[in-house]
DNA sequence: CCTAAGCAATAAGTATGACTTTATCGGCTC
DNA sequence: GAGCCGATAAAGTCATACTTATTGCTTAGG
């Protein structure tokens, strides 16, 4: 991924496309892309496969690569995701959290059911980990954790499906903690659900442990939304 | 989608990567390629550049497209759904209908806050006529409403990625009816279910229209699973 | 005047061969 | 036995020629 040709143009088309620089409905043409990129007719057509491969375009005889519809995107693909968070980010983290608020509860209650003894025991330790960095005000050690906490979660669930949205994850609760609206020790009743999540799991307390996470992920949700309301409302007309 | 050459070695490769005929670590070479589908070199590295994008295969210099290992693929696209449900049917099934009880329910409770009168209408008609076509006995008639209902709840959230997932439903929804596991008429349950869900997103009961949904995917997930089960029974050693 | 059939231009799609780059392997030195 | 180093194999890139389908225009027919 780092010294291809390929995924440099890609890189930047991709986003152009995301951002709305090449409307849906507009068309690219194979050559004038060899133009301004200076790149030979296969580079070019391997690009335009990749971006088709993510919905985004479709070539047609005689016309050219035209830009799909929005709602044809293959929206999960990771790239576009990634696109997307540059050209729109508070749309997309408002996306994403309101998936998470879906997924993760079902994950941890199908976690609960599953788990062998060696997760359960990383997720305790985890949680015990959490309590410990919120105690000590280490803000870093305690995302660090909750990150791989909510990882182990999602891959615990033995739904590959549920396990590919952990880069999801882990880019929200980020996010959150990049723009400074977590108080200084995290909310203890956030700590407090990680640690009931954790023992829901381990005892196999199916029911429980998608309630507590259901709670959890709903106030991180609502976090979400004023954060992106408080940094809309920097820039009004 | 049709005549191209690319999408039809893509098909053939992508169904044999997903079936395990080529299993994660595998190395499959351009060259091999070309000869056994008799392709030129730039179809043969479109359709890698494609396999690629869905993080099933990276190409290395200098030892060949290797196949990655299943953790890394993008479950969620729908080309590798399709595949994966031809290689393994009732593994992919599990999988969809967990994620489906996942995201309908939180799908249902965006549409209620953030429907118009339109959809609403729209919704509550689809609904009415559950109830004619199940009293009627119609089974096709009733499996096309149900899917035209559900359709409807995912891109009424107003959430792109959760209407995506409405071709994941549709094909959970038409499994479970082809395999003549439900009974001539369809369970007065979930018709009921269906007339509250409407009328709770008509009227905007953000949180009753999640929990009638989440009990209609809880008993539509139990039936899929005891249906994969008799399958199953159906061929042991 | 409008419709339908045919034609030509256009841009994607496919094929081919040459050249470049780089990761790996195997031998060679120390 | 550890580390350097060149040969090599396969992907990656480039240039060009050829094929095919589509579209829009033109022309013939009603």
């Amino acid at each position: 991924m780092v010294g291809g040709l390929h995924d440099k143009v890609l890189e930047v088309l991709g986003l152009e496309i995301a951002d709305g620089t090449h409307p849906p409905g507009s068309v690219l043409r194979i050559d004038e892309m060899e133009a301004r990129f200076g790149i030979s007719r296969s580079v070019a057509r391997e690009v335009v496969r990749t971006l088709a491969s993510i919905s985004l375009v479709v070539g047609r005889k005689r016309v050219g690569i035209v830009v799909r519809p929005r709602e044809e995107w293959n929206s999960f693909d990771p790239t576009l995701i990634r696109w997307r968070l540059t050209a729109d980010r508070a749309a997309s983290l408002k996306t994403l959290a309101e998936l998470r608020t879906a997924v993760e509860p079902v994950a941890a209650g199908a976690a609960a059911r599953r788990c062998d003894d060696e997760a359960a025991g990383r997720l305790v330790a985890l949680s015990e980990r959490l309590v410990a960095t919120s105690r000590a005000g280490d803000l870093d050690a305690f995302m660090d954790a909750d990150v791989e906490f909510h990882r182990l979660i999602l891959t615990t669930s033995g739904n590959e499906m549920f396990a590919q949205l952990h880069e999801v994850v882990e880019e929200l609760l980020r996010w959150r903690a990049g723009h400074g609206l977590m108080p200084v020790h995290p909310r203890p009743v956030a700590v407090r659900l990680h640690c009931e999540i954790a023992e829901c799991v381990r005892s196999g307390d199916r029911v429980r442990a998608e309630e507590a996470m259901r709670e959890l992920v709903a106030e991180a949700f609502e976090g979400t939304l004023s954060g992106l309301d408080e940094h809309a409302t920097k820039l009004p007309d």
